[in-house]
RNA sequence: UGGGGUGUCGCCAAGCGGUAAGGCACGGGACUUUGACUCCCGCAUUCGCAGGUUCGAUUCCUGCCACCCCAG
């Protein structure tokens, strides 16, 4: 009797492969597709149904039964809830991180279980790695996709039982593959935005959820120069939808007072650049951190390249400075740790230090 | 109602007789499993208005209008 391994089914490409790779490899392979959002997209489609025609189009390609699993209430409680806070709070969230960590690694993990499945595997750009007893995250071998960004919250409970079989691979050896055995969704678009929800007119979308409460634009100077929509549609660094022209360089979101709700921009980058930031509640791959205070690498935002830093423990979380400058520093943000290859972890950033 | 100055895209701003630079904003696309950033493309047949000179005017002249400044 093989190793039974449930695979989280998306109905893009990765997992498709991953599907089809595991099978290939002998397990007994049962592709799942995980509904976790109600809503039909804004162009009234509901995205959702077509990715489950995908998945179940390459499960039938690749021989394998296929499920559908509803993750409706668990994402909204333990996910999309702790979004809207934060947005609440003019934070910046990632509600990607946090799905991974309650939703694909722990209720569909304990689906898996229920139906007699030691492992489960997603179509994660990440790899994993056992050493001395312990579950290594490792990056994904393709820089360009890597996607332990967004692991970092994963335990050793949750990596142990998970398999990443793309995570050796690089997109176009994934495209590749899924082409030369037929797959559907070989030359599908990957896709963006929030995981489940999809793209959206970001604003449009918060705007149904939260009440938006129009505020003053100012210069670091306190000088009124426009109005702001709301604190939530804009995140540190932003540069687009602030409707300010004039002289120069163009003008960039580099601050919120919460307290006067208030809309803090400047002219040009050079105030986002910080070097150092405080984060809450780290979480380590390992279980433990590497010491009360480290050297390491950190990222503070997907897609960017790490920065060399060095980590000290605190009482509130840990104080991160970094060896050159990192640009707009974003409180809600995941700041992610590693060693070499090794994702060591991550934490919230609460705030930008001077 | 004496003097001086200025009126070019939503905001800045080149141009000074030869047939409207550029930046910001904005729109579209690319990139992207968060939000952002970034990149690419687009964006004034028209230069406050009306006349005139000229082969030809945003550029010269006249008048009017608007705003600004200094005087009062």
């Amino acid at each position: 009797m093989s190793v039974r391994v449930v695979v989280g089914m998306s109905g893009g490409v990765d997992s498709s492969v991953a599907a089809l790779l595991l099978k290939r490899q002998g397990y007994d392979v049962i592709g799942v597709f995980m509904k976790n959002w109600e809503e039909t997209g804004e162009d009234g489609v509901c995205a959702a149904e077509e990715d489950f025609r995908d998945v179940r189009t390459v499960c039938n390609t690749i021989g394998i039964p296929y499920y559908t699993v509803n993750f409706v209430k668990e994402y909204w409680d333990r996910v999309f809830s702790h979004f809207l806070e934060e947005y609440r709070r003019g934070r910046t969230p990632n509600p990607d991180i946090l799905c991974n960590r309650e939703i694909k690694f722990r209720a569909f993990l304990d689906y898996a279980r229920s139906v007699g499945a030691a492992r489960i595997a997603t179509g994660h750009f990440v790899r994993t790695r056992e050493n001395s007893g312990f579950v290594e995250l490792l990056r994904g071998v393709d820089a360009n996709k890597d996607q332990s960004y967004f692991l970092c919250q994963l335990s050793q409970e949750q990596l142990l039982p998970a398999m990443f079989p793309v995570g050796g691979m690089t997109k176009a050896q994934v495209r590749e593959v899924a082409r030369s055995e037929g797959l559907a969704t070989a030359v599908k678009k990957d896709s963006t935005g929030v995981c489940f929800i999809g793209e959206r007119d970001f604003g449009r979308f918060l705007q149904t959820y939260l009440p938006a409460q129009p505020g003053d634009m100012v210069d670091p100077d306190g000088v009124i120069i426009g109005a702001h929509e709301g604190l939530m549609y804009y995140t540190i660094g932003q540069r687009h939808g602030l409707g300010l022209g004039g002289v120069g360089e163009p003008w960039f979101v580099v601050d919120k007072d919460l307290s006067r709700n208030s809309l803090i921009v400047c002219r040009g980058e050079s105030l986002l650049f910080k070097n150092s930031l405080e984060a809450s509640r780290p979480h380590w791959i390992a279980g433990e951190p590497p010491g009360e205070q480290f050297t390491c690498s950190a990222k503070i935002r997907y897609r960017q390249g790490d920065v060399p830093c060095s980590v000290t423990l605190s009482q509130a979380g840990c104080i991160v400075e970094f060896a050159s400058p990192v640009r707009a520093v974003a409180p809600g943000q995941s700041v992610v740790f590693y060693l070499g290859e090794v994702c060591l972890g991550g934490a919230v950033i609460e705030r930008a230090l001077p």
